[in-house]
DNA sequence: ATTGACTCCGTACCAACGTACGGACCCTAT
DNA sequence: ATAGGGTCCGTACGTTGGTACGGAGTCAAT
């Protein structure tokens, strides 16, 4: 099997090959050494890794949030209890995102259903989503 | 009841003087045309307007995808199915992200639980995340 | 009427996140 | 063996979203 190339992980992921090596240097994603000196090479899961990334920034997570959560897996007994307690961190801003969506998204359902009755407030009605 | 300057929009909302000044420019917020010439002064939604975009902004939406939001409001019978559209495909768009969150979410519920349970998996099971 | 806090505007600067460039090197197929 | 395409690296450039600066005007209180 050959070796997977910058080119195809870009390919594949749907990005530019310099937005690969853009995260290599920020450490978010890594090629083992390589036997195959010079070129980079990668491990299968670096596509899933990309995609992910790419979907987290669009969720609003920063590149150091994305390197936290892609960097949190469980470790020998030492260390479990600071994962644990990171995890339960981000699930807790999982959830207040979430409720933020849900609140900004009842405000538009009430804005379109209100549009499908040709009711014609004035009024802007998504300042509703605040808390 | 004194018309609401630039500084005590800024603190109510938390932001810097600048930053108002920057929404403005690029027509998020507006403040009527004053009598009081030379010194901008608001009307009183606007502190909810900028809490509801630094919301947004934290939510992944890009300053000019939040001028739409902001922007939706139901209008005389002519633009309505226009308005009730572009609320429709908002509100795709939060479905999608909370299902992602979502998707994140149980994962690193899962790891908390294997956490928990000193299981000391060496895989990192945040890719499971993905579609 | 002067002081101190505030505001005006334009412009410059900054960090995060890429994106493009250019000259050199490597690999494979003809 | 050479041509075309891919890769290497460093560096420069670009966009988004602010943040800071500086000199001038304004306002309210003393």
């Amino acid at each position: 099997m050959a070796p997977t190339t910058i080119g195809q992980v870009a390919r594949q992921a749907g990005v530019g090959v310099e937005t690969v090596r853009f995260y290599e240097r920020k450490g978010l994603v890594t090629q083992p050494k390589s036997p195959r000196a010079g070129y980079r090479h990668y491990p299968d899961d670096v596509v899933a890794r990309i995609r992910f990334i790419r979907h987290a920034k669009d969720l609003g997570f920063s590149l150091s949030e994305i390197g936290d959560l892609l960097s949190l897996r469980a470790h020998p007994r030492s260390s479990c209890a600071s994962v644990k307690r990171r995890a339960d961190e981000k699930i807790a801003d999982i959830d207040e995102r979430v409720r933020r969506l849900r609140r900004i998204r009842g405000t538009l359902k009430k804005l379109a259903a209100a549009c499908a009755q040709r009711e014609t407030s004035a009024e802007c009605p998504i300042l509703e989503a605040l808390e």
